[in-house]
DNA sequence: TCAAAAGTGTTCAAAATACACCCATGC
DNA sequence: GCATGGGTGTATTTTGAACACTTTTGA
């Protein structure tokens, strides 16, 4: 690198936006906030915001992840890095690079408009497009990651609240992938991942309002998922 | 977001660093330059440098990866993003945002000093530490992708020539790992992923100077590896 | 009594593993 | 010959997929 000058170069301004997912009612939904001016106005687009001088890009997405939802603790969330889109022409005003998070929540509360005027609402995924600036792109970079560790990782409990059934764990694997799975499989599986779930004694809960109250479990500590649990190979995707 | 203004906000600097990865003589390389003044002077870095105003990080990524090996045409190469480095005190000069990168070469030239003075090197890894700035962190995060996405990708042709043995390919994974890999099993588990690598008809090569020659394979059209090729479970990583 | 969801068992096929063995080449 | 690396065969074990069946609840 040549000699250092504050403002040798042309300023870049670093934001950071945020893929927000969660489950309702059995489908897929994300956070998005509507746009009050131009460009896109009355568009929908991801929040996010500035990232300040003294903090990093996760200060910044987890900063803002407890603006936008309201939630007042947001320690226990799962936030994770996507990717940063610094395409010259992605945001017609400036030049702005956006360092893009995924954050994964159990059912969450209905968002209360935030510190920014703009309102903020759960819509479905997909469905809720065409989004503002390149954050159509950002969402399906998002599902398609989230999709792709749910096969490796235990990041699927991200989804589920502190104690959830294996009903529910699984519900979740089927609405990220769109596949239905094997329940016994499915059960056997998870089970035999030593730190993916741990049981909680005695406890059960009703789920459909009907059938056999199902057992309870918290995540275990358990990050990595050896073996894979692997998702149905589609036509889509070579086997 | 409030407003914009160019120069409400501080400025940041937004830079790409490099982690790219070679193998030499069976070894893992990474291209190092040394630094030639403060801070970290005499310390050996990551190449990269400035995000210039009308290219994105991939293209300023690309352009880098050209000045610093010498490579002419770098358009085959394997460059992908790892994630952003945004911590407000990883340089201490001023606020600077990086893009890293993790690019996969095979078998490459001697690198010359290219535009900026310093001299660059390929330097075994690990072992060239410590390095400046976040410079260890992020080689190590560039090392552990790689690990990870010879599992479930066809990334290991990036490190082998247009034409190569399995024998070859199988070292990339022994190497990338540090284990040791059954021979007949890889070379099947290879050969039935369909468009992992397709046979060039005849060829034949010599490899270690003995024994019988290899055939030659290319690169086929796969990019994900269905089922994957899972490393061993060791100690260290739960199974 | 029926529907719905949880949980268990069993069977069959596919795949990973661990080898033994033969082939071609340089020294 | 013998060491070295390529390539094939095969027996064993493990895993995965499919599906029948029982249990417990609410309506």
């Amino acid at each position: 690198m040549q000699g250092y000058d504050k403002y040798a170069h042309e300023p870049f301004a670093v934001t950071v936006d945020l893929a927000v997912l969660t489950l309702r009612a059995g489908a897929l939904h994300a956070l998005l906030v509507e746009r009050g001016q131009e460009p896109y106005a009355g568009r929908w687009a991801l929040p996010g915001g500035f990232v300040r001088p003294d903090e990093s890009a996760e200060d910044a997405a987890r900063r803002e992840l407890a603006e936008e939802t309201g939630l007042t603790d947001v320690t226990g969330l799962h936030l994770e890095q996507l990717r940063t889109y610094s395409d010259p022409g992605r945001d017609p005003r400036m030049r702005v690079v956006s360092v893009a998070f995924a954050a994964l929540l159990p059912d969450p509360p209905e968002p209360h408009g935030g510190g920014d005027a703009a309102q903020a609402r759960w819509l479905p995924y997909p469905g809720a497009g065409p989004l503002a600036f390149d954050h159509d792109r950002i969402l399906a970079d998002a599902h398609d990651r989230v999709g792709a560790k749910l096969e490796y990782t235990c990041l699927a409990t991200a989804f589920c609240p502190p104690e959830f059934t294996l009903g529910e764990l699984r519900q979740v694997y089927e609405t990220v992938w769109g596949t239905a799975l094997d329940r016994p499989n499915f059960r056997r599986k998870v089970l035999a991942t030593p730190g993916f779930v741990e049981p909680v004694p005695g406890a059960a809960r009703l789920t459909g309002g009907r059938g056999k109250p199902a057992a309870l479990y918290r995540a275990g500590g358990a990050t990595a998922l050896h073996p894979p649990l692997l998702r149905p190979a589609t036509e889509g995707r070579p086997a």
